[in-house]
DNA sequence: TCACTGACGTTAGAAGTTCTAACACAAGTT
DNA sequence: AACTTGTGTTAGAACTTCTAACGTCAGTGA
């Protein structure tokens, strides 16, 4: 496919409004995002942009699509560099990728993970994006095959492996889905509250209570 | 305190106010609560409301600090009325308690929990509120004793034991702040996902991922 | 009872926002 | 060279928050 001069000076305008953008995200929050401010940024008048982008929705919506490719790539890097490690060195490398990408850019994981925006329904190319982070986790905890693992309650194992089959993954042991979601949530759940500020007040450090998690993670817990 | 007619009628407003805003912020998220639209509503033009509220902000931390109060009325509520069942009984009821409140009101617990508002900063009083939530969890985690745990990431121990020095509460065991911190992020960590949506393309239930999580609580894992 | 003070609501308006419409111009294409 | 398409402009509608100035009316003290 042939890219004209008018494609690509097309498609460095888009960028440099999105480099803007997520400027304006990590300084003033998702609220802080307009589409005016950006174009005066950019040097030319409002309007303009309206050409590079549908609505100030459309924008938002790049953001996150590019947000969970780029987390995607980075936790895949991980899995890739560690390829011929031990299983739990895998996890635990691909725990600190994701919590180095959450911690580094928090205005980014929020806006993943954070309050969704009202209205918004995530179009399907980035619910497929969000997939592949899912999917790099669950290939590195299913290595030593089926945990041993406590109850199920009912029916979740028939849940979690029609979700399976919808993913297109095969038969997958739901016993490893379930680890893998509920290690997700674990993560998550710390990451969540540290990035949005929650731990602030309490002093301290969310680092090892992140550790503390892992530890248990690989120990099976 | 004698309230006088027009503080009465004034704290009428104010409240009326605070009302709408929560259905706004049920219906349109936290961008869609207008001072403007709200006044509208109550059938007056969009300045009065200042008589009432400094600002939009203000607005809204009042919203905040409504939610905590009501989220620490709730569980604590359930503690009370568990007061004389077994340990685990009244940790599954205090989970219960905590879910059902996020999952009732959505929007709610995103304003605790989701992305903060930009340059937000909480006041004191709040944060007092959101630790008596906090407050109540350990109280009904610790009734067993200082639980056998895995090894706590160095450092921890005695961020947490000066954490609960600060919250006023004499010594209590690092191990129990560990397992009430930690499980509290566990139970956010499925909260925050469902409540955010994100769950919704797996289609899985979360109430059973989060009794999965309850269940492994009260067994200690 | 009269006068005063303070609370409350109004309109006007400044400075933003998103987004559409109409227009101008320059850059590719035929 | 003429035509089409892309990209920028200004104008303006319909919102938003929030301040200022101005009535009006209720409650209070003399």
């Amino acid at each position: 496919m042939t890219t004209t001069r008018r494609e690509r000076y097309r498609e460095e305008t888009r960028d440099e409004a999105k480099r803007i953008a997520l400027e304006q995200l990590a300084g003033l929050g998702v609220e802080g995002v307009s589409v005016n401010a950006i174009a005066k940024r950019m040097g030319v008048t409002g309007p303009a942009l309206y050409r590079y982008f549908k609505n100030r929705d459309d924008l938002l919506t790049e953001l996150i699509r590019d947000a969970w490719r780029d987390l995607a790539e980075a936790v895949e890097a991980s899995v890739a560099d560690t390829a011929d490690r031990p299983r739990d060195e895998r996890v635990r490398g691909f725990a600190d990728a994701y919590r180095a990408w959450a911690v580094h850019q928090p205005h980014r994981y929020l806006l993943l993970f954070g309050s969704p925006l009202p209205g918004y329904h995530a179009p399907q190319d980035t619910i497929a994006l969000a997939h592949r982070t899912m999917s790099a986790f669950i290939g590195v905890l299913a290595e030593s095959g089926p945990p041993a693992r406590p109850v199920t309650p009912s029916g979740l194992d028939g849940q979690l492996r029609e979700w399976a089959r919808s993913r297109g993954e095969g038969e997958v042991d739901p016993a490893v889905l379930l680890t893998s979601v509920r290690a997700f949530t674990r993560l998550h759940g710390v990451l969540s509250l540290e990035v949005s500020g929650q731990f602030g007040p309490m002093g301290f450090d969310p680092a090892l209570l992140y550790r503390a998690e892992v530890d248990s993670l690989v120990r099976g817990g």
